[in-house]
DNA sequence: AAGATTTATCACAGCGCTAAGAGATCCACT
DNA sequence: AGTGGATCTCTTAGCGCTGTGATAAATCTT
């Protein structure tokens, strides 16, 4: 079988024989991958009124556990964002009434994020869908398929210096 | 070893024990990658006065061999973004006169996309400075690992309809 | 106490998507 | 043949999300 990445390296080592146009095999597919998971997950988002951006703040606060409150800093390291975007986000969560901000007492320069109750009861909502649209887009592979490449990718996450805490 | 995926599962079991997060395992680890790998990709374009976007476009035109035209749907087709979108990429680099568009002679509806000289200079220019990127972003692989990878990425594209023609 | 660092925001520009629209071509039915 | 509707191709306009770089305030360091 063959996918379009294949195609795409036929391509180039026809064009351009000199160069080893193999890590695109790798890279070139994540990012096709990218394209049609996320294409998909917005859809979802979307029929709840969200966005990809939007979810995941909420989700982060969510998963934080009690009292769902996070600083924008700990937010930016989770969503591999940057301080502008999140600050957007936030104005924009803020403004749905989806989240509180508050100044932190023991640092002043800090602010703290907090789910708001119906903050909470959205994500909530939204999750089993979310979940439902991420399980029939892994549908095509059998368990051990979807093992095999877990590791993997956390392999390369790890090499590139991911990590839990 | 645990990566930050592997945290953020545990914080879904301990929260919402109720729910199958596993899938996250998979898309949550792709999501991250893309972000990683993206970040550093734009890098190296930067570096050369582009973006993804535009190489993207002046790639594909330049794989597709003499004389390296294409119409605006089968550059569409081939980076999977909408046809405004494409349109936009175009007037960009035509502004640039990286590429020019002419109408086509078979179909009145249809546009011709060719790359212009200093446009193909210019991908011949970036190719080299991107694979080494991307080699180096995979370099944490063996070989075996990158093709039990890339085996599993093509598996997962092709049962989400990727198809090389 | 002064300088460096951390934290968050603001302003700007770039890129993508959606929806609507204009023009050309194809098709089905008379 | 001819005509009207459907389809295809590309563009346009508006909005949203992201990154970058500058800024302001608080805290840390020496």
């Amino acid at each position: 079988m063959a996918d379009h990445v294949d195609l795409v390296l036929a391509q180039w080592a026809a064009e351009r024989p000199d160069l080893d146009a193999s890590p695109m095999a790798v890279i070139g597919r994540l990012t096709r991958l990218h394209r049609m998971i996320d294409a998909e997950l917005r859809r979802t988002f979307g029929s709840h009124g969200l966005d990809g951006a939007s979810f995941d703040v909420l989700a982060t606060l969510r998963r934080s556990g009690p009292p769902y409150r996070l600083t924008p800093t700990g937010l930016m390291r989770a969503s591999m964002v940057t301080s502008g975007a999140i600050t957007q986000r936030l104005d924009r969560l803020e403004g749905r009434g989806l989240v509180v901000r508050s100044s932190s007492e023991s640092d002043g320069r800090s602010v703290l994020v907090e789910l708001t109750d119906a903050g909470r009861e959205l994500v909530d909502r939204v999750l089993p869908d979310h979940l439902d649209t991420e399980q029939r887009l892994l549908a095509g592979l059998t368990g051990a398929q979807r093992d095999a490449l877990t590791g993997a990718l956390r392999t390369l996450l790890e090499s590139l210096g991911d990590a839990s805490e």
